[in-house]
Formats: C-alpha cells, structure tokens, sequence
DNA sequence: ACTGTAACTGAGATTAAATTGCAATATGGA
DNA sequence: TCCATATTGCAATTTAATCTCAGTTACAGT
C-alpha cells in the first residue's frame, strides 16, 4: 500500500513519518485528480489540517522521489501533480481550447518506446507523452 | 525562411516588426541547441544588443504562436524552448544523472499517435514525448 | 516623403510560485 | 523515558515571468 511504501522510503532515508507528511500523503490519495501545491494546501486547510504550505512543497519532492506521484504538466506558471496509479502507466491529450484532459493507454506505444530506447542504448525510467490539439467537443 | 514567415505573421495580426524582434528570432536561427529566455537575453546583451529582458519574454510567445520555436521542457523552474527544424519533428530522452539530451524520432510513432487521436475523436495538432532515464554513459 | 496612430520599447516595479532561515517542536531508536 | 536529529510553521526571500507607463518607432494612407 502506498502509505506503507512512503514509511519505508523515509526510514530508509533517516527521515521521519510527521503527521504532515501523512495527511498531505492521504489527500493526495483520496483525490481522484491532478492537482497543483496550491490546490492541496488549501484542501488539506479546508479540512482542518494545520499543514503549512512549505511543508506542502517539501513533501512533493519525497513524494515524487519514491514514485507515488509524477509532475505531468506546467499550467501557467505552476507545476501540476498526479498519483501514480498502480496498475497502469497512461498518457495525456490536451485540449488547446477547453483544457480538456483525456487520458489514454496504448501498450504498442509502450513497446514501441521500449524499442526506441534499446537501439540508443538509453535506460528508459518513465516517460510523458503529451497530445495537443482540439478535443471533439471543440473542433478543430 | 523563417524571418520571412515571421514578417509574414506579424503584418497578418497587425504586428510590427522590430530591430527588437529581429534580433530575438536572429540569435535564436544562429543558435544550434536548447535556450531559455534569460540565456538569449544574455547572449544578446553579450553580442551588443540593448534588447531588454521584457522584449524577450514578450517575443517569445510569437514565436511559438508562429511554429519557430517551441517549449521543449521545464528544468528546475524555467522554461526551455527550441527552434523547430524545417525537415522534421523529433522527441526527446532525458538522462537524469547528466541531462544529456538525445533527440530522435520514429516514423512508427508518429503513425501511432495519429491511430489514437483518431480513436478518441481528438484532432492532434503537436506532441512532446519525453523519456527519462540513463545515458549510456550515466548507465542504469 | 510626411503624418497619425497604434504598436512597441526599456527600466524598474510587481506578481506569484517555490524555497529558505530560524526558533520551537515532534519523531523514533536506544 | 530520553535525546539527537529531523521537521514544522511562519515570514522573509528568491526568482522566473509579467506588467506599467512614458517615451519611441513602424508603417499604412495620404
């Protein structure tokens, strides 16, 4: 379970599992969406949580660092984060007019990059595929 | 060429174009790898320019809108952006130890995305894949 | 070539996301 | 329980990017 694999990161490291860590963990894995810092902290705030918004910004980094969340994309000017889902890996198309999320998964494109990798002898870790353009309802 | 596809789009939005914006998409045509925007200003100011740092950042936007360039990544908190070659779109691996940047590109994968943009009624007009992981050399 | 006007510029102030310093506090192994 | 050390909240700070505004410039129409 992922709070089970956070505890295990952080003593492994020397670090210790604060109440914070654990709420800020916890949100993150009772939200079904993206979500930037901001959003979290005022989430965590709203529920009562006396979380500060720098303990926020240091948690992601952990977090993002035993694979529990991945930055998927730049809004603005702000970073947007995601839970790393168990059982599948998934990429994005992005509508350029409504912002329009659509996730998809396509195991020949895994393969495929797996491909691509082998013959520049690169270690692929993990990888984002972004699609831009216009979603049905918009057209194009 | 591009300067003139620049002029081009700038007369059609009733732009102008500038000593200010030339010398921008100048330096960028004369580069060969990845800027962010503080770098080109400084390369300018460097060459002798009195290009200010406002006119850079106002610039860049243009370009993108226009297709020279593009945003290819984010490192640390800035924005890198790249001149897109005339022949050909590629992608990218990212190693994370040195940050060597490998471009390649792949017929098949090209093929593919337009499959899936087509099974989710989506009109796909840019992509950005990045694969991180270990160079070569950075091994695994 | 001249002119009017709307777009553009530089400099510095401003914004807002993200980070940091520090004194107080909490965690978890001994 | 004790205690070294990691962590916290708060507020100050940093920094990429944007905005303001008064002076300047490009260029379409004459």
């Amino acid at each position: 379970m992922e709070k089970q694999k956070f505890r295990e990161f952080l003593t492994t490291k020397g670090l210790k599992l604060t109440k914070e860590r654990d709420e800020i963990l916890h949100e993150i894995l009772v939200m079904k969406k993206h979500f930037d810092p901001e959003e979290l902290f005022v989430r965590l705030k709203t529920k009562g949580s006396k979380v500060s918004r720098a303990s926020v910004y240091r948690t992601i980094p952990l977090l993002v660092e035993v694979g529990l969340i991945e930055e998927v994309e730049r809004i603005d000017r702000h970073a947007h984060y995601e839970k790393i889902s168990e059982d599948r890996h998934h990429d994005h198309m992005i509508c350029m007019k409504c912002g329009k999320v659509i996730e998809f998964y396509s195991p020949t494109l895994e393969m495929l990059q797996r491909e691509i990798c082998q013959k520049e002898n690169f270690k692929g870790v993990r990888h984002s595929l972004e699609i831009l353009g216009y979603c049905e309802k918009c057209g194009g």
